[in-house]
DNA sequence: AACCTTTTAAACATAG
DNA sequence: TCTATGTTTAAAAGGT
């Protein structure tokens, strides 16, 4: 019955939105409850849950902390600190949520370190209390160090795994070099992991270093504690996990030919436990282990609210919160047929930790429609939500009372009882009426939907490049697959969508089943429903938050507002990868951004990245090898990550050019 | 600025 | 009494 359960051990409570968690914050109601279970599944507490718990509160605290910081640095006047180029919030890079979790900390911990881990933060904490101002500086500082350490940590539990190419002492080194620029270990061991074919090694800078005396020097001096350097590391611990996930799939996509071969089927592998292949590989009814709660796929899993100008000042509480802090279902806004998405996604949803987009209303009007009888219990549409998406694996409590809530808010759910006890079913003409007749997005967005020519050829471009590359990285099957089919298909049924049939439309196809939109109708009782939009009506901000937060070099604003605005029209494929004008590099995110036809400006601010930004990451990927789809974003594209041998210096908030 | 939608939280009711 | 289920209210956040 209960799906949840154990797999949760401690888990974040709803209070934790204010920045606070406390093991009394359970609530007593039904959501509560649930919660309350979960945690009491094994009894008592375990002092290593005490214990994580607690760090949760340090880490959260250190995290607004450094917001703030970040905040106070990049105001006037703050200068104090060696600034890269262009000022970074070190703070978002090293301490982003999903950088170093609770959860991996405490695999990557003993419980001893972890304890002098979080005594060191509630120091930090303690101090930031009480010298809020003239501290800054100093706790900043700090934290870098501290969590500099714990990358340390992280690499070194990961060279134990041999999941590190790195020699320890290497690794450490290279790290130490960031931390304290005024060691100099390397000059005396005559090789470093960062200085071959006297080029410095470290990710993007290739600079010429005669000898190792002049590569310590070049490293102490280029390479030092500052933002960049910090951020950098970062990006290439992340790049380190995404490798170990990468061998985890294919260790079990070994696992599993050779078993199918008959190949003496050994026990599954402790590594693979994270990923999952297999379209139902998780059994109804069971504990799913959350796909990347340890080792998250996506270790950005907030990256839209890492570079988004939401986390940056709007949603200060919301790291805590463990389902991230997207509030929007952005995509079911304008064009997202929520059956093609999940039927072209349904690997990515399962696997990745990764928030669909999509209302709760229109996910389970979707899973009661997928069901032979178009009817399903509360339990079912449990059990669909956590068979469906790694996402609704955690926090059950949470969403089960938004899906409990949502079927009692919306008049387009429709309880009947029956034999058993109760069903729920939709009814589809009140599901439809809350659609506007027309789409009411802005007229740009509207345009590049409609007048889909230069993103038509560029689907077919993307399908040629990934037929023609080479690098398995992205075309993997086993990998968590960058949704970019669905997001080809945006364009094309983005008329059908406007005119409020997309939906239907779609449901011919493989996941939804044809209806009647009067099929369903049960009158059973009236619900004062307030009239909604949904999921294909209106221009969203995706990336409104990148590019308003993350303020351009003057340069860059310059070139930006030259671009002409061209039309994709009759362009070919090639062409259409000129067009591709701007990256914006955020830390480890790297989003392309495409030049629409109607500029740059659509694609910011008001309107939801188009297929093609799907479809250039994956061109760019294919063809440069340089990128890793990291996070699913809820428009149906996908965040790249640099690989370490980015043309492009990952220089945090660096804006740079892409001509193909 | 007012209003709307969605999400989240939570209180409460009720049936088994 | 406890739990699952269902209803309702409220607040927050983001959008129109």
């Amino acid at each position: 019955m209960m799906v949840e359960s154990a797999s949760e051990t401690i888990r974040t409570t709803p209070s934790n939105q204010n920045g606070v968690s406390s093991l009394s914050s359970q609530s007593d109601g039904g959501g509560g409850r649930e919660g309350g279970s979960n945690g009491d599944v094994n009894g008592e507490i375990s002092p290593v849950d005490l214990l994580h718990l607690q760090q949760q509160q340090a880490l959260q605290a250190a995290r607004q902390f450094l917001l703030q910081q970040a905040s106070g640095l990049n105001s006037p006047g703050s200068n104090e600190v060696k600034q890269s180029p262009v000022q970074v919030p070190v703070s978002m890079a090293m301490m982003s949520p999903q950088m170093i979790t609770p959860q991996q900390m405490q695999q990557i911990l003993s419980p001893p370190q972890l304890q002098a881990l979080l005594q060191q933060q509630q120091a930090l904490m303690l101090q930031q209390v009480k010298h809020t101002l003239c501290s800054k500086q100093l706790a900043f500082q700090q934290q870098l160090i501290q969590m500099q350490q714990l990358q340390q940590q992280h690499i070194l539990n990961l060279q134990r795994q041999g999941l590190v190419p790195m020699q320890p002492t290497a690794a450490m080194q290279s790290l130490q070099q960031g931390t304290c620029t005024h060691r100099n270990h390397e000059e005396h061991t005559g090789s470093h992991p960062l200085y071959g074919h006297g080029e410095c090694k470290w990710p993007g800078c290739e600079a010429l270093c005669e000898d190792m005396g002049q590569f310590i020097k070049h490293l102490n001096n280029e390479h030092a504690l500052d933002d960049r350097s910090t951020a950098q590391c970062r990006v290439q611990m992340q790049v380190v996990q995404q490798l170990e996930i990468q061998l985890a799939k294919e260790s079990e996509r070994l696992q599993a030919m050779m078993t199918h071969l008959h190949m003496r089927p050994s026990e599954p592998k402790p590594f693979n436990q994270p990923v999952s292949t297999s379209c139902d590989a998780y059994p109804e009814g069971l504990p799913h282990p959350p796909t990347s709660a340890a080792t998250p796929i996506t270790p950005l899993r907030q990256g839209p609210s890492v570079i988004s100008s939401s986390s940056l000042h709007a949603h200060s509480h919301s790291h805590t919160h463990p389902v991230g802090p997207i509030r929007r279902r952005n995509s079911d806004k304008y064009c997202t047929p929520i059956a093609s998405e999940l039927a072209q996604n349904c690997e990515f949803y399962k696997n990745a930790d990764v928030r669909p987009p999509f209302t709760y209303a229109s996910l389970i009007r979707h899973a009661i429609l997928e069901s032979p009888d178009r009817q399903l219990t509360l339990n079912e549409i449990y059990n669909w939500f956590t068979r469906k998406f790694a996402y609704f694996r955690r926090n059950t409590a949470t969403w089960k009372n938004a899906v409990r809530h949502n079927l009692s808010l919306h008049k387009c759910f429709v309880r009947v009882e029956n034999v058993k006890g109760a069903v729920w079913t939709v009814d589809e003409v009140e599901y439809q009426k809350r659609r506007p007749p027309k789409m009411t997005g802005s007229p740009t967005l509207v345009k590049n939907m409609i007048s889909g020519l230069g993103f038509g050829s560029l689907n077919a471009s993307y399908q040629a490049a990934l037929a023609e590359s080479s690098l398995s990285l992205l075309n993997s099957p086993s990998l968590v697959t960058p949704p970019s089919a669905a997001s080809l298909n945006m364009l094309h049924v983005g008329h059908d969508d406007v005119s409020s049939t997309v939906e239907q439309v779609n449901s011919n196809g493989s996941c939804s089943p044809t209806l009647s939109p009067q099929q369903y109708s049960h009158p059973v009782h009236v619900k004062e429903e307030p009239t909604e939009v949904e999921e294909d009506s209106r221009p969203v901000s995706l990336l409104a938050g990148v590019t308003h937060s993350l303020p351009l070099p003057s340069d860059e604003r310059d070139l930006e507002e030259d671009l002409p605005t061209e039309e994709l029209e009759g362009v070919t494929p090639l062409e259409a990868y000129t067009r591709v004008r701007t990256i914006y590099t955020c830390w480890e995110n790297i989003t392309l951004h495409i030049k629409t036809p109607s500029g740059m400006d659509t694609l910011s601010s008001s309107s939801a990245p188009p297929p093609g930004i799907t479809l250039l990451s994956g061109i760019f990927g294919c063809l440069a090898c340089h990128f890793i789809p990291v996070e699913k974003m809820h428009t149906g594209s996908c965040v790249y990550r640099s690989l370490g041998e980015d043309p492009f210096p990952l220089f945090p908030l660096c804006t740079r050019h892409l001509l193909f």
